[in-house]
DNA sequence: TTGTAAGCGTTATCAC
DNA sequence: GTGATAACGCTTACAA
């Protein structure tokens, strides 16, 4: 009998099963009732098709029960499945998740996080490119990849870890000159350590590396020019090669492909996510798999569950190394 | 002077800037005011950093001004590319999104559908796949490509003319024999007549075709061991093929290299979304183009703009054909 | 255990 | 144009 655009309040259902107000609320909140009462309520509740206001409650504790989820796009692997991950987890402890995209602009970030505060919302988590964001102290807000402030935690994988584990893989299977490729934001972040991590173990092998740092608002024509010159009738005078993410290696192999360099036999290629290609199912190179989901999932319970008494500054998930045709053996 | 956890609230402005409470309501939501007392509540709003509380805003007018994105998943292109158009058609109307992802589960569906009525939400955009739907009819409700429901808008792509679209370019570059093949939900919807476009041409052009039309839950084997049966030493007894998704149709372009037949040459295929490969950012195969920025600007309008008094049934918006690379010419 | 009543931060309806 | 004041639907002391 219910009328569009009318919902039965709490109040409805008190008068429906002859109680009283605080004791519906006190029922359907799992305090203290008498087995007869509590049935007397939740059958009225029943015929009643009632449902609790969210925002009503919210108004009283403060609690809304949703977080906002900023990110720059859902285009690129990584993001959509993060958000992915991050919405399942937040479902599962009861919570929304409000999707706010920025499109890489810094200033759309500030705004998401300006107007998340009018919503009271309980938490953010952030991957943000703004270098100096400004976020009230008072809401939980948690980075993935990104050093956002000393009060903030940071969620990434093991950057640097992952760059050894490339550089040493690449090294085992008998690379003797690699390369570093890297573009990006020069925005500071976790992920900067892939490259650090890379050079050190070349370092401490002796073996010649040379790195080539590009920034966001750049072309991959600096990767290109240098492939061009360092190869000759399909030889390369390099023999492997690291990128920062398999977005770019994806890149950097269609144009070793077109200079004539065969992979994995004359160039090893290591990207670095993992993501499974959708077609295939499985990642489109060999690459540096980083744990998306677990990331997610630290993110939400870190956001959600910690006791905030000492906010972790950095923690960094495990990565592996997975082969996927772009590697020798 | 903000101590974190407090928040100042209208109260408090008024105090601050020395009027009522009432007025500063009106202030902030742009009723008359003295240009004096205009400034006054402005400056002192500034001052204490006031940011209006959307839960009781809310609660008093019964709009939230947030809707419910309900999609099985973001890893599909066209999931991805929808909710990132989406989102920013409703941040563009000052509007919040809560995004939900049911991983294509009918109860999950359901079980967003509820919840998202304890939230008040303003209105829900929904891809689905449950039979029977159960929404109370109070919330305005939008389907991508499903019928849901004779009170019910549906957004979708010209599915028929995409499939006329998709069988006339096949012939008009030669083919003598298409196929068509289709693997996706038996729920009804839209995306069915795709099929039905595409074999109308067929049939009015008496070119020869054959379906295969194969459910969700079953492998790609059908289509295998239909091109396996029907391609000898790599020359293959048809020359054209309309998948219904580009999805399919790169499994398939593999399936096909891997028989040894040559795509165009000999095979010709098109696909249908054509959305853009993230590495390349052009679709990877020739390809029926869905518009799906428009799409959800649709959906989005459809939800908030429009007057309800007679909602249409199905909203088809124009397809094109795009050529890449598995096409001749 | 249950009922009563105050109040969360707004908007809206009145008088003034 | 501005200031009191009553809701909105809920939670939570506190009283019974």
């Amino acid at each position: 009998m219910r009328q569009a655009g009318w919902m039965p309040t709490m109040k409805d259902v008190a008068r429906e099963a002859g109680v009283s107000l605080g004791t519906v609320s006190n029922v359907l909140n799992g305090v203290s009732a008498t087995d007869q009462t509590r049935q007397k309520v939740v059958e009225a509740a029943e015929r009643l098709g009632y449902r609790i206001n969210n925002y009503a409650r919210a108004l009283k504790t403060n609690r809304t029960y949703s977080i906002a989820l900023i990110l720059p796009s859902l285009e690129m692997p990584f993001f959509h499945h993060l958000a992915e991950a991050a919405t399942a987890a937040l479902t599962a402890k009861g919570y929304r998740t409000i999707l706010m995209i920025t499109n890489y602009d810094p200033d759309a970030e500030q705004k998401c996080i300006d107007m998340v505060q009018e919503n009271k919302i309980d938490g953010i988590i952030a991957l943000t490119y703004h270098p100096y964001l400004k976020v009230d102290a008072s809401v939980p807000f948690i980075s993935i990849d990104r050093h956002c402030g000393a009060s903030i935690s940071c969620i990434s994988s093991d950057n640097y870890g992952g760059g050894r584990l490339a550089a040493e893989q690449l090294l085992a299977r008998g690379c003797e000159k690699v390369l570093y490729m890297r573009i990006g934001s020069d925005v500071a972040s976790e992920v900067d350590k892939r490259g650090d991590g890379f050079e050190s173990v070349c370092r401490a092998r002796g073996t010649a590396f040379e790195s080539i740092i590009l920034n966001d608002n750049e072309t991959d024509e600096p990767f290109y020019r240098y492939l061009e010159t360092h190869v000759e009738n399909g030889h390369a005078d390099f023999d492997g090669i690291f990128c920062n993410t398999d977005h770019l290696a994806l890149r950097i192999l269609r144009k070793l492909t077109s200079l004539g360099v065969r992979v994995p036999e004359d160039v090893q290629v290591i990207g670095y996510d993992g993501l499974p290609d959708y077609v295939t199912g499985v990642p489109a190179c060999s690459t540096i798999v980083q744990p998306v989901s677990e990331m997610a999932r630290t993110a939400v319970s870190l956001l959600l569950d910690s006791d905030k008494s000492v906010p972790p500054a950095v923690i960094c998930l495990p990565v592996h190394f997975e082969a996927h045709g772009t590697t020798k053996e």
